[in-house]
DNA sequence: TTAGATGCAAAGCATTTGCATGGTT
DNA sequence: AACCATGCAAATGCTTTGCATCTAA
């Protein structure tokens, strides 16, 4: 884990807290969990930490890029860890009827993005794709 | 104007709160106003409304489809006047530099949302892109 | 007349911050 | 030892809600 060499790179130091918070989204890596879930599940494992310390571990581990933010317009951010490698990024599928949420692959924008320059001289260097719609399981279901 | 015979189809009433906070953003149609400044722009024509009023109509105006919800990640919901022919969607260039929020139309996304149907069986009913980068004016610039 | 709309202030949430204490390096 | 991190509670900022009053239809 290179946890502790990203931390000590900007004087940051390797704490309980701030391991069980990375340890908690590792382990729930499918799923994009919110400050207070997070909170939850640290104490549910007897590893109560406050939520203050929860909320700026979270906004550190975002800034080392070990984690990424997510907005599901849902009333709170969530988070997820960051893939291995950069190429790998993803997106969301998020389905209107029972709130499911999937990741997809990101590997087709980059038409949009060319032209997108061409029209508005405007260089993209990241994007976020929503998806609204029906899964599988609800699409198949009547009504 | 289609207002009050939206409003009458759900049994809400036509008032001069909701026909002004409808105005204001029809008058900024390019900008991308939040609450906050709408409630501010009718208190600056002498407009004043309590700010309740201001979300509870933003909120109504939204359901009606007359304005749409956009969050641009900095702290607060903001609205813009809903395109007339839903054919003419748009999202959003963002700059990371100067902040400025810039549309553009949406008429691209359609492989992206055959090939999810195709390998997920996911149905995608609506889809919002956010694009973060430089624009034109700040990528002419040194530094 | 009457259901719906408004305004104000209080309440709600997610998130941030001040400050004294505790822990890494 | 020195600095950084944590915890708690208070504070913040956006948004919602309760309730008495007002108004469009």
């Amino acid at each position: 884990m290179d946890l502790k060499s990203k931390l000590s790179d900007g004087s940051y130091k390797l704490t309980g807290q701030r391991q069980a918070v990375l340890d908690i989204l590792l382990a729930n890596s499918g799923q994009h969990l919110s400050a207070d879930e997070v909170h939850k599940r640290l104490g549910e494992k007897g590893n109560s930490i406050g939520i203050a310390t929860v909320y700026r571990t979270l906004a550190l581990l975002e800034k080392l890029k070990l984690i990424r933010r997510i907005n599901l317009d849902d009333g709170c951010t969530r988070y997820q860890v960051h893939e291995d490698d950069h190429k790998h990024e993803h997106h969301h599928m998020i389905c209107q009827r029972c709130g499911k949420v999937e990741d997809f692959p990101d590997d087709m924008l980059d038409e949009l993005e060319i032209r997108v320059l061409e029209q508005y001289g405007f260089i993209v260097q990241d994007h976020r794709v929503k998806l609204y719609g029906l899964c599988r399981d609800c699409a198949g279901k009547k009504e």
